[in-house]
DNA sequence: TATCCGAATTGGATCGTTCAAGACGGCGAG
DNA sequence: CTCGCCGTCTTGAACGATCCAATTCGGATA
């Protein structure tokens, strides 16, 4: 190939000033039809892509976003992440917009890499998964006036900034109702120790959706950090208790566990889990699933909203999960 | 705050030119250490920081090197993408690269990405994750020779271009002389259908650690797509066949399918699985291990070797998984 | 015909950095 | 003493886009 195509290749192929070129590109109603045309068709024949670091040195804008990658944990429960961050990336390049990957081990760190991220990369913004009560980041850009949005629920003051949720009570008290509609009335629920808003949120849809079925969710819930082993652990010692004839899970990674707990039972005990994992999918586990993808997009309206001063845009979304059935319910 | 700062504020501070600072920042070797103690103050105080589109526009380097996120298919191998992505970040980072994410849903969309993404935000470099026999993405990149690394082997021409992959047959070799060790002869494995070049060197380690210890593998092993039900029910198909005392499966997704189907044998049917994901560490599968973190780490690293002109550096770089035990082993 | 108006276009300045070339002082060799 | 060299530092120009102010041009008006 030849030389690099700036600007002024294309003004001199289309016989137009360079600021002529920038127009059709920036505001291109402000140029006669003709003219339009004949820069649109030197674009293309010369394959001409403006230069985003001049465009940034101008603007002051990247166009880029930023999004936290996490150290696997847990990898039933990780493949949100990893599926939010998919939808994040689609929706962003449509909106003209990139993803850019950051990781830190701490918030203090956390902090450090905003810092860096903003001065040497100009972010345009920056997307959190999870916030927690009293959260130093969101603080942070808050205070800064950098744009956000966080995917989840600031618990603690939901006026704080933008955010993007899935309603977990409404999925919980979902999957309760459908259950109750079964004929289920001893419906159990293992989930996370109270304190986290998630948590807190999926059981609360339990207990209201019995509530209104008049049945008393009394002695029918168990709380316990997320994992396999843990969900069959309490699994088991709410058979021996109460036995249940349904359980609802916080998490696909408990739901699993009550599964294995489960084994043998006559007439099967119906599990559903929440997240609607891969796994849950692979091995026929009914479980609520959240519109990530929807939520990724939501999140990039946001953000466009904001950033393209567009302040009728509301700042927060609350979406639906669905009940994805199989047969474990 | 006051004013941005920029080179000619931290100039003006330490009493020195611009190209002084820039010198500090670099090539610190040319300037008076007493020169670069008082600009390094000033950086400090002001708390400068490079303007990344600033220092691009004249070096035409982006410091950014792209990598693709797919669609989660399997959640449960999918995991192995988004670990080595984590891996990705950390390392790239640490030598002074971030990641940028893009998404493609075939291989003409990814390749006008690139074209777009070479064009507007002049990247560095691309990571790709996989390649298929005459892979075209890598054919158009190393024609315009645009630096890239894949991790995977490019199992029709292995000096095509630099590459870091995991040594698959060495990994399921060591699975089954372990099982050889444990006393087993008759070690089924459960793969994919051959012309995949890594299904077929995971096959070729299983076979040939069979032929190591004068064991017939003939009608030992049974080939499929991946998934959790295929596992189940070739396994079922292999009990029924030869009643194997062991299997080695070229994922986890097959194994735990295979776990299914041997429920309740006696002695227990050992499976190893491949990947060691968190669900197989969730359900105490033994599986084949892959060093994703170091696969990404000497990703990072022969990029770096590319870019700043050390052409010393191996561009093949095969690395060795071990073998998770657990209760299935 | 001269004047004015607004839409369309033009040229110059600018963003913050690095490159290329030159300036300056001191030192050793001729 | 002069010359050239070396180490150190400074100055002007350039990267490619956008913003701003100025200019052109065709047509409408007096």
């Amino acid at each position: 190939m030849s030389e690099k195509v700036t600007i002024a290749t294309v003004a001199r192929h289309a016989r137009v000033s360079r600021q002529t070129v920038s127009n059709v590109l920036n505001a291109p109603h402000i140029v006669r039809e003709e003219t339009r045309l004949r820069v649109e068709d030197a674009i293309n024949t010369l394959g001409y892509r403006a230069n985003q670091a001049a465009r940034q040195m101008r603007t002051g804008r990247s166009r880029l976003i930023a999004a936290r990658i996490e150290p696997t944990r847990d990898g039933i429960n990780g493949s949100v992440l990893d599926r939010f961050l998919h939808g994040l990336t689609e929706t962003a390049d449509a909106a003209g917009y990139r993803v850019l990957l950051y990781t830190a081990s701490d918030d203090e760190r956390e902090i450090s890499t905003y810092d860096d991220l903003l001065g040497t990369y100009e972010l345009d913004a920056f997307v959190l998964v999870g916030t927690k009560h009293g959260d130093p980041r969101t603080a942070w850009l808050a205070e800064r006036d950098v744009p956000f949005v966080t995917f989840g629920r600031p618990w603690d003051a939901l006026d704080a900034h933008p955010w993007v949720d899935v309603d977990g009570a409404a999925g919980t008290a979902g999957a309760t109702r459908h259950l109750l509609a079964a004929g289920h009335r001893r419906i159990a629920f293992i989930g996370w120790p109270a304190g986290s808003g998630v948590g807190d949120d999926r059981r609360a849809g339990w207990r209201d959706a019995l509530h209104e079925a008049g049945v008393d969710p009394t002695g029918l819930h168990r709380e316990t950090e997320d994992g396999i082993a843990e969900g069959e652990r309490l699994m088991r010692d709410l058979l021996a208790a109460v036995a249940p004839t349904a359980v609802v899970c916080a998490s696909d990674s408990l739901a699993l566990g009550a599964l294995q707990a489960i084994r043998g039972t006559d007439p099967p005990v119906s599990v559903i889990g929440f997240d609607d994992t891969p796994v849950a999918a692979a091995v026929g586990l009914a479980s609520i699933s959240q519109p990530l993808g929807e939520a990724a997009a939501r999140c990039v309206d946001l953000l466009t909203g904001v950033l393209d001063g567009n302040h009728e845009t509301p700042t927060h979304v609350l979406l639906q999960p669905s009940l994805a059935l199989r047969h474990t319910a």
